[in-house]
DNA sequence: GTCTATAAGGAGATAGAC
DNA sequence: GTCTATCTCCTTATAGAC
């Protein structure tokens, strides 16, 4: 029987937007099955348990926030370009309607360091994020002009963005991202 | 009748350790009570509701963030020591046994923007934590030497701490509000 | 895959006796 | 202030019929 999306894809779908829209705590299994419109017995079919949902809700944002990462690079080849490309990454990730902040530092302030299983997938996620920042900072050339090492510059540009992101969760605007764009400049 | 702390006390007490530490959702009122050693009548003769007692966590954070910075804030005249004394005083706060990011930070993540009583605590307490940083960077003499714009600095340095601290919570150590330090250095 | 029934327990909140 | 009883509702999870 062909059909647009398998149960199973249904079920992540509808986990991932009220995960993050409502908080994992305060999402229920009776409204998860609802809203995608399956039966119980499928969702634990599926899912034995409800941390498991939560763990392959995290699995998918992590595959998807670097699918469109990648998708979102096109032809930039220099330091500068690329780093303010990932912001803009950031501010339309921002912009579209419902978002409130990274989605692994949201369930971090809920179920925090508790689970290590759920705790290990945070930490690479964000491991991978100050990578892909160290990479293009590691390619400056004429790095004798720079106002502080590779390594610290790098972090201190991780840090604003998740700071940034953080208060746009906040405060519900692209202010500080915007921001973050400014001072990027000023530091090269 | 003579008593080291009243009950309303021990009960935000109690409140406090469990909504930072398990996270608000999580959190019983049964739990509440039963370590707090009091009985429900008396909790819900103080606090007419769970989200009452949310409330004046909340603002109880609020004070002691604000009375303890105070307290650490000893000599410093100059802006940059002033700047590397705040930064200290968070990792002080985060060497703290159990501690796991800022308060208002976790409880935006729970309840995000829906209750505006909440939020409208959390905007307050966060712009003031940035004005707390622009007034520093306002007394810097000799502006003209300078990277960026004063207010961009600012909102730089308190976007960093942002980021370090949230990081901190993911990680479990100060090595990222170690690096802010030097990265403020580098900036003056 | 669907459906319904149900277990077993916890939630927030209220009322009344002492 | 204490205690216990209770209401109503929701939670995760399981079992069985179709």
């Amino acid at each position: 029987m062909a059909r647009k999306n398998s149960v199973k894809e249904r079920i992540l779908e509808v986990t991932s937007r009220l995960f993050y829209k409502q908080g994992f705590n305060s999402t229920g299994i009776n409204q998860i099955i609802n809203e995608a419109g399956i039966a119980i017995g499928s969702l634990y079919k599926h899912f034995p348990s409800k941390n498991d949902l939560l763990y392959c809700y995290l699995q998918k944002q992590e595959e998807e926030y670097f699918r469109n990462l990648d998708s979102y690079f096109t032809n930039e080849t220099l330091p500068l370009p690329k780093l303010l490309k990932l912001i803009d990454y950031r501010i339309e990730m921002q912009q579209k309607a419902d978002y409130s902040g990274c989605h692994f530092v949201k369930i971090n302030a809920e179920t925090g360091r508790q689970d290590k299983r759920i705790n290990k997938l945070v930490l690479e996620h964000k491991r991978k994020q100050r990578s892909f920042i160290n990479e293009i900072i590691t390619e400056i050339s004429g790095a004798e002009n720079l106002l502080m090492e590779k390594n610290t510059l790098a972090n201190t540009i991780y840090l604003m963005i998740e700071g940034a992101v953080v208060c746009a969760s906040i405060n519900g605007n692209t202010d500080d991202l915007k921001t973050v764009k400014k001072s990027v400049i000023n530091l090269f």
